[in-house]
DNA sequence: AAAGCAGACAACCGCCTAGAG
DNA sequence: ACTCTAGGCGGTTGTCTGCTT
């Protein structure tokens, strides 16, 4: 038995939104809010997917999104988020107001991919191209459906805050990347130093606040590892959106620039 | 001016998860 | 405990646009 269909294919439109589908579709979201998708073409009077819907408004009807280029400084931070977590496009998206994960992962896809390999970088990887075949697996990109879907593995979180880049997840001696300890330990003496500086302390748990989706990210100094909740919807405008504030762990010195470290008053209020 | 090509990005597809029943 | 559904996400595709020959 195969899945059945998100809507009913045969009576609508495919493509390029026109405007007048975009008016309909703006018109009835201002007055009856986001939510139940399903339902709102036939509401709404347009003969699209319920998905597509959604997909419009949030990649292009939806206010206060930020068009036109992409800063020096909102490439940095997509590039250093993206070591973090990998192709996390909402997560990185939650990041940069303004920005949509469609736009960032065809952004990603498209100049930014191209750049680090000017630079002999692996995109994947975010270390030397020459180092990338062997050590696909060593960067701290998080799986956390992995985490959340299974209750062991997020128990081991829990526990033992296993830190993501240092220690493989699973049981077991088994390295990730295939490599003995000791060859890894080569491998990261071969990294340049900056290279080294977005090998953030990064280790994760399950939240200790109870809240659904919080991840938490612990940050290690010399005397003592810092553990925050990565993402809170009460740190945002608009519920529902993730939020990870990383912005000092990311090596800036100042939150000035960072929209999600302010208040309404203008104040730093989470780093 | 026209054809071919590549890049950019909007949109679609299918899978996964959470929550309701 | 199980099934079904809606919403969300990431990967992929299709189409448009601008550049080159």
């Amino acid at each position: 038995m195969g899945r059945s269909p998100c809507c009913e294919k045969a009576h609508t439109n495919k493509g390029a939104w026109t405007k007048e589908e975009d008016q309909r579709l703006t018109d009835y979201i201002r007055i009856h809010g986001e939510g139940c998708w399903r339902s709102l073409p036939k509401a709404a009077g347009l003969l699209r997917c319920g998905k597509s819907c959604r997909l419009r408004w949030i990649n292009y009807l939806r206010p206060n999104l930020k068009r036109g280029n992409f800063t020096e400084q909102e490439d940095d931070l997509i590039i250093q988020v993206h070591s973090l977590l990998g192709n996390k496009w909402s997560l990185i998206a939650a990041r940069l107001p303004g920005r949509t994960d469609n736009e960032i992962k065809n952004y990603w896809n498209t100049h930014i991919k191209r750049k680090l390999l000017s630079r002999g970088i692996d995109p994947q990887t975010h270390r030397p191209l020459n180092q990338a075949t062997t050590n696909k697996n060593t960067h701290t990109e998080l799986d956390f459906r992995s985490v959340s879907a299974n209750p062991s593995l997020a128990f081991k979180f829990n526990e033992f805050q296993i830190k993501a880049k240092a220690e493989p997840v699973e049981e077991g001696n088994s390295s990730s990347s295939g490599m003995t300890t000791d060859e890894e330990q080569q491998q990261q003496d071969k990294i340049p130093s900056d290279e080294q500086e977005l090998d953030l302390e990064l280790s994760i748990g399950v939240s200790p606040f109870g809240r659904k989706n919080n991840y938490t990210t612990g940050v290690s100094t010399a005397n003592s590892t810092e553990y925050k909740p990565l993402f809170d919807d009460r740190d945002l405008g608009f519920p529902g959106q993730a939020s990870i504030c990383l912005c000092r762990r990311l090596g800036l010195q100042t939150s000035e620039n960072c929209s999600n470290c302010r208040n309404s008053n203008g104040l730093n209020r989470c780093c």
